[in-house]
DNA sequence: TACACTTGTGCACCCGCGTGCAAGAATTTT
DNA sequence: AAAATTCTTGCACGCGGGTGCACAAGTGTA
């Protein structure tokens, strides 16, 4: 494409509107004291120039990069596209870029980091889930990173910012769908356990339980949310199993995990869903709403959350922790 | 978390090295004629003061940011998740850092696409598939875009680098392994036309299995490459036919239209894949696998077309436009 | 020891724009 | 109509670091 060499700048279009180059600038600024008649002026000038402020100058000159590194550890899971869909979106509707950081590879995830740090971003968002406490620390140590918030997860660490929905009444609102629905014998499947105890939606839903029905449930784990592990885990607990001792529901700490069961149920066992062995999920992924799917699951409210976002990097959030809203039920034919 | 409001600047870590600032900058700069103890100095200064380049005043000065901006149009399809994956993760390896740019909202993509060529991106990549004229015609306005590349796709467009692989390669063995498969009465299921006719997937199939078997094969199209309208589509147009009547192949444009073909098959229709309608694909997403899908289908080798992508971004592509990958076809059980 | 020559280092100036202040222009007040 | 305001505008300086050149220091030779 046709380069052009030569880029406008400020300097040009003042030259052009025969103001200086300062004027130029405040015909850009909002509330800037500037007469209407020299905006006009440079802006039509500007215009005919194809003037377009740099923002890596402003940013440089005002120590405000309208950046937001996004940290990504996890590609496998579809709840991350809808995520990624959301926050951009928003984000970018407030003024805000995003800056999409891969911290799939264990290694990488600082350097990468703090590449992104040096790009002096406002803050941090991790959208993973599976972040230890080596990369929370990593992710602290880049001194530049002004704000470092977790989104869609709880987090324990005082340093960090919390985007989330009340993972305890969603996981109340799924052991009450549960438990009224009739299912009796249920098994949890966890994914990494990564997180302080009382977080974790497994303890959450096994002292619900316990407090419901008096039985503490089993469950199980895996170590990513991997569809795949959850197809395998499942394949090997169940097979040559008597239908009684085998669990009525199967209620998955997310989506990936709920989808790969439900395949390996089906698939491997030949067993129903839901007649067999019954499945919830969490998130709402696309695909859960697909026919062959069908997946009881909780959508938590993105839309909200990411606005909640903006205003934490406004620095006008209410609190310090956002992490009430509450989500919905979405109950389909899966459990 | 600690704001360290002091930034540490080359000329701190100058004073505490005891040179001057620009004997710092050398330090970091791989050949520069520099005394090891010098940069020795230097280097320890900066450890301790925790010293790190700011990359937003290197960009000012060297006019090169290492930032590419990524647009993104639909984030429906899984196959983005694993394209952007293995772009942010190939290009951070060379040192490249990534914008995201939503470009699903049709007006404010080009807002997006300016904002982010304000940031002096050294690229535009093209992730999206349905990108008219239009947009296109945006992204080449904003002048500050150095380089248009269009990833996973043809693009006949004179002022934008094509990274694809073959498509009448990849077309060809789909056809071919069609054909020799047996069946004889397919269905073209294609996504948005919003390319020039040679270029598209659906012509190659349709003059490929024409020149083999003699007849024009029959071709339907929705809107976007999303599988609900696959889903409605296909149910909409099978709905009640006999058998004698429907294709005994649908060979869709990528995996998304095709697992909503499978799904409105199996679910609406009642009917098997493959014995009664086979289906193919193309891109092998992850879902693609899943025992419930086994969808045939066709992967491309993005990690080489990621490396062709730093490739030409360095400036050291062998010809404008590298579209002649090869993938491989995935044969499983959906055809 | 004097000389040429190869490093190593410092410096002025630049990247493009923002901020605060002070001088100039326009407007209002008396 | 002169003085007091208020609105506009220009400018020095700074954000953090890169580039090319000139000079100082270090090395080698006669």
């Amino acid at each position: 494409m046709k380069q052009q060499d030569n880029q406008v700048t400020a300097d040009d279009v003042a030259a052009l509107a025969g103001v200086s180059r300062w004027t130029v600038n405040r015909a850009y600024k909002k509330d800037a004291s500037i007469s209407p008649k020299s905006r006009e002026k440079v802006m039509t000038a500007a215009e005919t120039l194809g003037y377009v402020p740099d923002l890596l100058a402003t940013s440089l000159a005002t120590d405000r990069t309208n950046l937001v590194a996004l940290l990504v550890d996890d590609f496998a899971n579809p709840h991350k596209l809808i995520m990624m869909e959301r926050l951009t979106r928003i984000l970018r509707k407030n003024g805000y870029d995003t800056l999409l950081v891969n911290t799939s590879d264990e290694e990488d995830a600082s350097a990468a980091l703090l590449n992104a740090s040096q790009r002096r971003v406002d803050a941090a968002v991790l959208i993973g889930v599976s972040f230890n406490d080596k990369s929370l620390k990593a992710a602290l140590g880049a001194k530049r990173v002004k704000k470092l918030i977790v989104f869609a997860r709880m987090s324990a660490n005082d340093n960090t910012i919390s985007i989330c929905c009340d993972d305890r009444a969603a996981m109340t609102a799924i052991t009450q769908y549960v438990v009224s629905s009739g299912y009796r014998k249920p098994l949890f499947l966890a994914g990494p356990q990564t997180h302080s105890a009382h977080l974790q939606r497994k303890e959450i839903f096994l002292s619900q339980w316990e407090s419901i029905t008096g039985e503490a449930p089993k469950f199980v784990a895996v170590d990513s949310y991997d569809p795949h592990l959850a197809y395998d885990l499942i394949t090997q607990m169940f097979r040559g199993k008597r239908k009684a001792e085998l669990p009525d529901i199967l209620v998955c700490e997310n989506d990936a995990l709920a989808m790969g069961a439900i395949d390996a149920i089906r698939f491997e066992l030949g067993l129903s869903v839901p007649d067999d062995i019954a499945v919830t999920g969490f998130d709402d992924v696309p695909q859960a709403s697909s026919p062959h799917y069908q997946l009881t699951t909780y959508r938590q409210p993105l839309t909200d959350m990411a606005h909640a976002l903006v205003d934490v990097l406004e620095g006008k959030a209410r609190s310090k922790n956002v992490n009430a809203f509450l989500g919905t039920l979405k109950a389909r034919t899966s459990a």
